[in-house]
DNA sequence: TCAAAAGTGTTGACATTACACCCATGT
DNA sequence: ACATGGGTGTAATGTCAACACTTTTGA
């Protein structure tokens, strides 16, 4: 086994989309007495792990995604540094530390990342007993700081889903537009018209329709589209020369 | 002295404008060699420091901060983390690394902030014969992966005021219009109409004119604004009450 | 046939852009 | 008097939000 950095973690804020809402796939976290079999601890934690001796730092939430999802060449961003000194100091976390991981730096500095993951893609096998999907908007009681890492993961996925399409990443590869609407609507929180959607989306060239349609659970089927990142970093570049 | 943490550590980059460019507070790093005085390295590195025991990260920065210019409670915002094993492996990095800090870490993690100052407020007593303002745009060599920060930085800043306003923080208090779309250019490298920036800031209620003139090169004196914090977050709360 | 979701078009409000023009004043 | 930057207005264009209407098809 290699040897971790003492004080250096880096944790996941892993988004998946299930058609309806927009989750987080999060731990839970247990701990009984033995004596007694009081619960001790319940409660979720994100998904993180130490930086090993010699690892970048963005290997080690490659390697923490595709350690609890079985995915790899998914979106990963990372947006913030927690750095408090106090961080791991509520009651259940240094319960936890103190009985699972003692020699532990009292003072861990975590690299939050956030990830967008097309939920149906997880593999089975990975989303086992203690790990599951939960509704960003009911999150359970969490440890450490986690809580305001989601918070702020979610954050800066609001304010990037404007300016970047990063959406089609927590989408199957081909989807219809009411899909794609119900995602933003998820992330967003809001409700928008199903109209002016649908042409501000034709509008967009790499978001492609397909000679194809779907059953939904419409009477009638709907188109299927596809997204391009090629035709977006084309376009894209195309804007950013205009510009100047 | 207080203990460092070995492999944690801050940098800053502190963004000033003086009028007409937008600059970045750089510390000019020299090593001859003792016999032939040779110059073994000569180039530059931003502001930057161990985080040290104890130290909550984002206070490791104001630190930073405060021993650099002088100045406190001024616009700090962390805005990415590096965390590549090869970030201090340059020649010169491993030069200067093994005469001067010997017992540092091979692996530092650096945690890096962008910083807004008036550089008119700086203390002449901090920009002693090592540390000065060079222009953003006509950068030197660089040690470390400082270059790349500066650039991320730069990025960060100008995605960043078009939704926030950030700019007055470079600004003295009390400033012309003209001034601050100078700035504006600087930022964003690129040319405004001088008319419609006008109406567009007449419109923010919290850019608010003063009973004040001043004379600048112009031959006609100009009208004095400041800009009112208490005014932004009002009205930005009655806008986010208002879309929902 | 009718309910429900897919798909299309029109309009007015508002913001952005590109200009033309006058004002005050130091040289 | 005139050049220079300060200050004001207006028309064209583009974007966004609200809403009416038609199409398809399972029940």
């Amino acid at each position: 086994m290699e040897s971790i950095i003492n004080n250096l973690s880096v944790d996941c804020v892993i988004f998946g989309f299930d058609n309806q809402t927009l989750n987080v796939l999060l731990t839970k976290r247990e701990l009984k007495d033995p004596s007694s079999g009081e619960l001790l601890i319940s409660d979720y934690t994100l998904q993180g792990h130490h930086v090993l001796v010699g690892e970048n730092v963005d290997d080690a939430a490659k390697r923490v995604l595709l350690d609890k999802t079985g995915l790899s060449n998914i979106y990963l961003e990372q947006f913030h540094t927690f750095g408090n000194t106090n961080r791991l100091q509520k009651p259940n976390d240094q319960l936890w530390k103190k009985l699972m991981y003692p020699m532990v730096s009292e003072h861990v500095v975590s690299v939050c990342y956030f990830s967008l993951v097309d939920s149906s893609k997880v593999k089975p096998d990975h989303q086992h007993e203690y790990t599951s999907w939960i509704p960003v908007s009911d999150l359970p009681e969490l440890g450490y700081d986690h809580e305001e890492m989601i918070k702020m993961a979610l954050e800066h996925l609001r304010n990037k889903i404007f300016r970047e399409p990063i959406g089609f990443e927590l989408l199957p590869d081909k989807f219809t537009l009411s899909e794609l609407q119900a995602l933003y609507e998820a992330i967003l929180n809001t409700s928008i018209d199903r109209r002016n959607f649908w042409k501000k989306v034709s509008q967009m060239k790499y978001v492609i329709p397909l000679d194809e349609k779907r059953k939904t659970n419409a009477r009638r089927s709907s188109q299927v589209f596809i997204f391009s990142r090629d035709v977006y970093d084309r376009t894209k570049k195309e804007k950013l020369s205009l510009s100047y």
